[in-house]
DNA sequence: CAGAATCCCCACGGATACTG
DNA sequence: CAGTATCCGTGGGGATTCTG
C-alpha cells in the first residue's frame, strides 16, 4: 500500500495534523489524560503553569479534531470531564515515546549546549 | 530506577526540549536527514515550502542541541553536508512514530473536524 | 551553493480578573 | 468548579533580496 499522505509535501493536509501535534500545550494534555478521565481542574493542577485561557483553547482544539471528548455532567457546582477518545488513544503512543525520550536525553543536550564535542 | 525529569514540572528543563521538538520545523528537518547526510539545497528542495533563513535557523538550533552535525568541505562552490549525530538518530525513533500517526490519521481529523459524531 | 541581511507581522500564548 | 473576558507582548516564522 503506498502512501496517501506525505508530510513533506506543502500542501499536505497531514502538515496541520503536525502542526496541531507540536503546539505548545497538545503534549502536555494528552499525557495529563493517559490515565483515564479528568476534570477541568485536574488537568490544570497536574500540567503546572498552564493558564486556564490556554487550556480551555487547548481542550477545544483536541476536540475538534476528535482526540478528546468532553462529558458535561451538569450541576452545580459544575461538573465536566475530559477523556482522550480512541483516536486520541492511538496518539498517546507516539506521544509517550517523545515524552520518553526529552525525559531521558536532557543531559545529553545540555551538554552539547555548553559545550561542543565531536559529536 | 526514579525519573530524574518530569515534563509536567513547570521548570523541568525536559520542557525546554519538548519544546525544541515542537518547533515548527524539527521534526521536518530531522527525518530529511534520516536517510544520511545532505546538503543544504537538498534539504530545502526537500521540505517543500522551507524558507532558507528557517532551515538555517532550524539547522543551527539542533546542532547547538547536538542532534544534527554540520560538516563544512570549503571550496569553491561551497560544500557543506548536515547529518543526524547519534543523539539526533535516537530521537528520529519517536518523531518517525508521529509522522507515521499524522499521516495515517489524516482522514479521521479531518472527519472529526467537519462532522461531530458520537466518538 | 550556502547562506546572511532586512523587514515585517500576527497569532500564539501569558497575566489577570471576573462569573454562572 | 469550569470556565469567560480582556488586554497585551514577543518572537517565531515568512518574504524578499543580496553575497562570498
Amino acid at each position: 500500500m503506498s502512501k496517501a499522505y506525505d508530510v513533506m509535501a506543502a500542501t499536505c493536509p497531514s502538515r496541520t495534523v503536525l502542526h496541531r501535534i507540536g503546539a505548545r500545550w497538545t503534549i502536555f494534555v494528552v499525557v495529563a489524560l493517559a490515565d483515564g478521565p479528568r476534570r477541568f481542574t485536574a488537568i490544570k493542577t497536574h500540567i503546572e503553569g498552564i493558564t486556564p485561557k490556554v487550556l480551555t483553547e487547548t481542550l477545544r482544539a483536541l476536540e475538534s479534531d476528535g482526540l478528546v471528548r468532553r462529558d458535561d455532567f451538569g450541576g452545580n457546582p459544575p461538573h465536566v470531564e475530559y477523556s482522550l477518545t480512541q483516536l486520541g488513544r492511538s496518539l498517546l503512543v507516539p506521544l509517550a515515546a517523545v515524552r520518553e525520550w526529552a525525559e531521558t536525553h536532557v543531559p545529553d543536550i545540555l551538554d552539547a549546549q555548553s559545550s561542543r564535542p565531536a559529536d
